[in-house]
RNA sequence: GUCCCCAUCGUCUAGUGGCCCAGGACGCCGGCCUCUCACGCCGGUAACGGGGGUUCAAAUCCCCCUGGGGACGCCA
């Protein structure tokens, strides 16, 4: 059995997005399972479009993924020789020739086909003209006139177009630069490459490339087409569906964790499994599970699986990311580190994480009260017995959940009352908020100082 | 327009001819828990696009229709 060597291939055009995110996991799973290889290669071939800070953007996205590769990242850009050498072969065979048409005249021949309802198309003029090189000209394979072109698309199954469907198409540009479609066949094939999953958008490649190794003569890889992700209007997924770059989530909040699990789960299933660790995905990852239908992306669940592992991480490395997310961070990680637990409940995101946090963070005298929970819940008796409960705060050593509940209890019980009626109002005191982790909890982290200073502006306190 | 691909709850999906008057998850609704908000737990809502076949039996196989998506570049 030869080694499983798959490849991510974008073109450094733009950011890192969703799907082409999930295409990049299910090759480097692939691979990871099969104890194969992963290659990184940039399509740069159109030099027009490339910029190099995209090329870091998605290198920067793959690392916060963790996807990492073993070969590359390959620039075709600087493969260039390859090509030329692969072109000139197919042009001494016979099999590609120079083209003198200009691309207005192209692209009369496709309007005239058009016209007719017909599949636009080249239609063959310089076929037999035998050109050589010169200022302007392209370089087309010449294809087959008839027959058909089949595949066994490893998702899609058995897969087949007629050749009358495909045109004689350019192979080298007129500036001397090759297309996409031979530079793919000439890396893959001279990097070993084995599998290439690849968005479904590609199909219609796929038989002018087996074309192509076919004027070669070289072997050719195994195909799957994945399916698209489309936004919530059944659309192709793009910028108009809001964020579709990968490293847009991070910001936004999520956890590569969430964002791989997602991901993966976005046309692969196993069985009823949601949650899966990276290392569950590399033993459980197949090509059958793979679904052949459009999926939409649905942030909701994104949202689920994110507070999931936000949940399950541990609050020092949580605390870490925190860090990164809060506004003027001046406190040190050990403070952040009591914070966290009593967040991880409550927080979709680690931006609503860091603005849970927030209370906890400013100074005590720079608190910002709601005005309307300052109105209805610190009231003039509720003001009453919050310096009553400050003077009981303030004889106590120990400030510790515990203490705490039970010094409240005996309040209460002095003062004939319910839990309930200074809950809330030493919430808002502490917090500014009527929503907010426990109150124990909240008392504790903030400790004995900072408590009583907020309980103590609270009773003063004028909205 | 031409070609290619696809089709189970709103969404992600399980289902590979009988175990399915279709299961799980997200969301939504209701309840429980409760110091608020969450978490958690329990329950509920909701789908095989339509029509023909094949078969003792079809969500599952075949055909047609419809619907959706994609591609038709000297972009990738």
């Amino acid at each position: 059995m030869t080694k499983v060597v798959t490849r991510f291939a974008p073109s450094p055009t733009g950011y890192l997005h969703i799907g082409g995110a999930r295409t990049a996991l299910f090759n480097w799973l692939w691979a990871r399972k099969n104890r194969g290889e992963f290659i990184l290669r940039i399509e740069d071939t159109d030099l027009e479009r490339s910029r190099e800070e995209m090329t870091r953007a998605i290198l920067e996205a793959m690392d916060w993924l963790g996807l990492d590769c073993d070969q590359g990242p390959y620039y075709q850009s600087q493969r260039m020789d390859l090509y030329r050498e692969y072109i000139q072969k197919l042009v001494d065979t016979g099999q590609a020739y120079y083209c003198e048409c200009t691309p207005e005249e192209v692209e009369a021949m496709r309007e005239q086909a058009r016209a007719r309802g017909l599949k636009p198309k080249y239609n063959g003029r310089c076929r037999e003209k035998n050109l050589g090189p010169g200022e302007g000209r392209v370089i087309r394979l010449k294809a087959p006139l008839t027959g058909q072109t089949t595949f066994n698309d490893l998702i899609k199954g058995p897969i087949a177009v007629n050749n009358e469907e495909l045109d004689d198409f350019v192979l080298q540009r007129a500036d001397g630069t090759p297309t996409y479609n031979l530079a793919v066949v000439v890396d893959d094939a001279t990097m070993g490459v084995t599998h290439v999953l690849r968005g479904d958008d590609h199909i219609n490649n796929t038989p002018k490339q087996i074309l192509i190794y076919k004027a070669l003569g070289i072997k050719q890889p195994l195909f799957g087409h994945v399916p698209m992700i489309l936004g919530p209007d059944k659309k192709k997924l793009s910028k108009r569906h809001g964020a579709t770059s990968v490293m847009k989530y991070k910001e936004m909040g999520f956890l590569p964790e969430a964002m791989i699990n997602y991901l993966v789960r976005l046309g692969w299933a196993y069985g009823d499994e949601e949650i899966f660790s990276r290392e569950e995905l590399i033993e459980k990852f197949s090509l059958e599970n793979l679904s052949k239908s459009a999926s939409v992306f649905d942030m909701d669940k994104l949202l689920w699986l994110n507070s999931h592992y936000i949940k399950e991480k541990s609050p020092a490395d949580l605390a870490a990311l925190l860090k990164e997310y809060v506004r003027e961070f001046d406190a040190d990680l050990s403070y952040l580190e009591k914070i966290v637990p009593l967040l991880q409940p409550r927080a979709k995101t680690m931006v609503e994480m860091a603005e849970m946090a927030e209370f906890f963070l400013v100074a005590d005298e720079e608190l910002q009260y709601d005005a309307k929970a300052v109105r209805k819940f610190l009231t003039p008796e509720a003001r009453e017995h919050l310096q009553e409960v400050v003077n009981r705060l303030e004889e106590t050593k120990d400030f510790g959940q515990k203490e705490l509940e039970q010094i409240l209890a005996k309040y209460l019980e002095d003062a004939g009352i319910k839990f309930k009626v200074i809950a809330q109002p030493i919430r808002v005191a502490i917090t500014g908020k009527t929503a907010s982790p426990g109150l124990f909890e909240t008392m504790e982290v903030l400790g004995k100082e900072r408590t009583i200073k907020r309980m103590k502006r609270a009773v003063f306190f004028e909205g």
